[in-house]
DNA sequence: TAGTAGCACTCTCTTTCAATGAGTGCCAAG
DNA sequence: CTTGGCACTCATTGAAAGAGAGTGCTACTA
């Protein structure tokens, strides 16, 4: 299928771009009139129809110009398209917005998202990094009121996470912190993926068993994790910038974006697929996602890591319509330089 | 103003909730069909067309029917309005959806917004508790890295607010530690603004000057509270739910109003006007925000509270076009629930 | 044989115009 | 003060006509 005619990728590519800025059918008369192609808008023609036959290109009505379709796309993103290096300048903006915020993980990812929306003029995702993945830097127990516990757990990229645990037995505040002290200096450094291993090891190891204190600690951490891992959040900035794409003038459209983004859960899977795949930049296109809700919008997405550990992933959403030559760029430049900024001093 | 004739006040009720519930213009002949009015639709255009000249009412064009105004709305709900009882049925829905989620402050706070845009079909917000209101459970501190100190503050409503510090000193975690056992001592119990009164006072008194672990300890917490209590967040959960109203079917209407949503401050600050005044249900119609992001909007909220100090606030934001009659009741009774769900046992 | 010019044809989009109908204001009568 | 009647206004709808963009096909050319 990679057989296409110098002169056909040609054309599929003036369609694409031409498609691209304008939002409109393009047509042959418009292409001939680019220079790069010598050839009238009859040839043209020719060429599209034999586009439009293997299903790259399609026409609104018969009357109307062609439309690269979500295979064309996916041929020109590529086969086709050359990423245009981002110029110096962009990435010194890119980096000064970034520079300053580096201190609360939080922030950290949320500013992240807001600089990919506002570069791409499109809605930017951040998917915060996997739990399992960073290491533990403080556990704390705090006595709310009888019963109910707060866990605390600190990583060491800076990232909080608490929950509340219903406990049957009073515990008061002194004991919770001996456990404390006491798993602090067990796990100090290890992933929480690792914790959460070595913790079901040493419930099955009998002995721990006659070591009331250390038992009940690691139980009650082990039921912290339990809800911690579920919750994977991720920050969606810059929404508005997609009500100003022309395809979603229609009112109805809006609202299926907009329950598209109302579930964050669907996306958050939808970028774990990045992540469990090998680093670089990745487009799922509209249908490819086997998503309802997402079957118009694509995501152009990169994990981001310490090290050689894939963290977690940021990107772009937008319409299948997209200036992906400057966006592909973008999102790899801001990838690289989340990971960079990940890297722990100490 | 008030002297308006009985039988204005019934055509100008008769106008409002027709157009609330159409959300076309209403004319005299609709009027004058509904029953309670036993006059012809002549009549009804007489006295329409002085309503219209106080400014209660007026007309798209000369031959429409009749919408309220922002005045007349206003009329409408301070001297006709009697707002329906909540069924015992809708009372208990709101109850199951919030009796569940009493465990952790955060997650309650977003379900309490989910249940007003649910029950309301708009927009339901919640601003979070004034953390000069809390009481501090916890304080805790933790040695992220070189001059990098995590403060973190649990409050007794199981609030958890973090900060990170930057510290011209490299202290440790021993020392932190010794800190946090200081501070939580004397402070527990306390209201933040009643510890950050306390603070300025103690860092004044000189003798404290000699004490350097205390004096340290102060200065730190200090400086994390100046950062605290700044962030006061809003949940606002339902959005979609205001794409459906008619009123929103223009598109650049709907760019309006999620600019308004955008930058959440805005809205704080309006919800903040809630707090300061007594307590009760206040509905804030449209230009009398003195916001133009909002000046088609509007606002029904009422403070939650703790047995006598006002927490935060809660309510609902929807076009001008609302069922006050039922939205009223529903926002003061889940304010009077929430009260009642942050009266802490023990 | 590949490329091109020309032409008839198709289909959308915009404009125009008239008809429809909901609703008003006003007047004269009850 | 209320009401029926009537002329008038103005948004909305649908049909018709015209313009314009673009195509497919055919016949011609190098």
């Amino acid at each position: 299928m990679n057989q296409l005619s110098e002169r056909a990728q040609q054309v599929l590519e003036a369609v694409v771009i031409d498609h691209i800025r304008s939002g409109e059918p393009v047509g042959s008369r418009t292409i001939s009139k680019r220079h790069r192609l010598q050839v009238s808008s009859a040839t043209i023609r020719n060429v599209m129809a034999d586009l439009e036959e293997m299903g790259l290109l399609q026409q609104p009505h018969t009357s109307a110009g062609r439309v690269p379709t979500e295979k064309g796309l996916r041929f020109y993103i590529d086969s086709i398209m050359k990423s245009k290096d981002l110029e110096a300048q962009e990435k010194r903006l890119i980096q000064q917005a970034l520079k300053d915020v580096h201190r609360d993980l939080a922030t950290l990812l949320q500013k992240t998202s807001k600089v990919l929306s506002g570069f791409c003029k499109q809605a930017g995702v951040v998917l915060w990094p996997k739990l399992t993945l960073t290491r533990l830097k403080h556990i704390e127990f705090v006595r709310l009121r009888a019963h109910q516990i707060m866990v605390i757990l600190i990583t060491k990229s800076g990232l909080v996470n608490h929950v509340v645990l219903h406990w049957e037995e009073d515990v008061d505040q002194d004991e919770l912190d001996k456990y404390g002290r006491y798993l602090n200096d067990i796990f100090k450094d290890m992933t929480l993926g690792e914790i959460k291993e070595r913790i079901i090891q040493e419930m099955k190891n009998e002995k721990n068993l006659f070591d009331e204190l250390y038992s009940k600690a690691l139980k009650m951490t082990d039921q912290a994790f339990e809800s911690t891992f579920e919750s994977s959040e991720l920050y969606i900035e810059g929404q508005l910038n997609l009500i100003n794409n022309p395809e979603f003038s229609d009112v109805d459209r809006l609202r299926h974006l907009f329950q598209a983004f109302e579930d964050k859960s669907k996306i958050i899977r939808l970028l774990d697929l990045t992540l469990s795949k090998a680093s670089g930049v990745k487009v799922i296109l509209g249908t490819e996602s086997s998503l309802d809700e997402l079957y118009e919008l694509s995501i152009i997405s990169s994990p981001y890591k310490r090290g050689d550990t894939l963290l977690g992933a940021l990107g772009v959403i937008g319409p299948l319509r997209m200036d992906y030559s400057r966006i592909v760029p973008v999102v790899e430049f801001t990838a690289a330089l989340l990971s960079r900024l990940m890297e722990e001093p100490e």
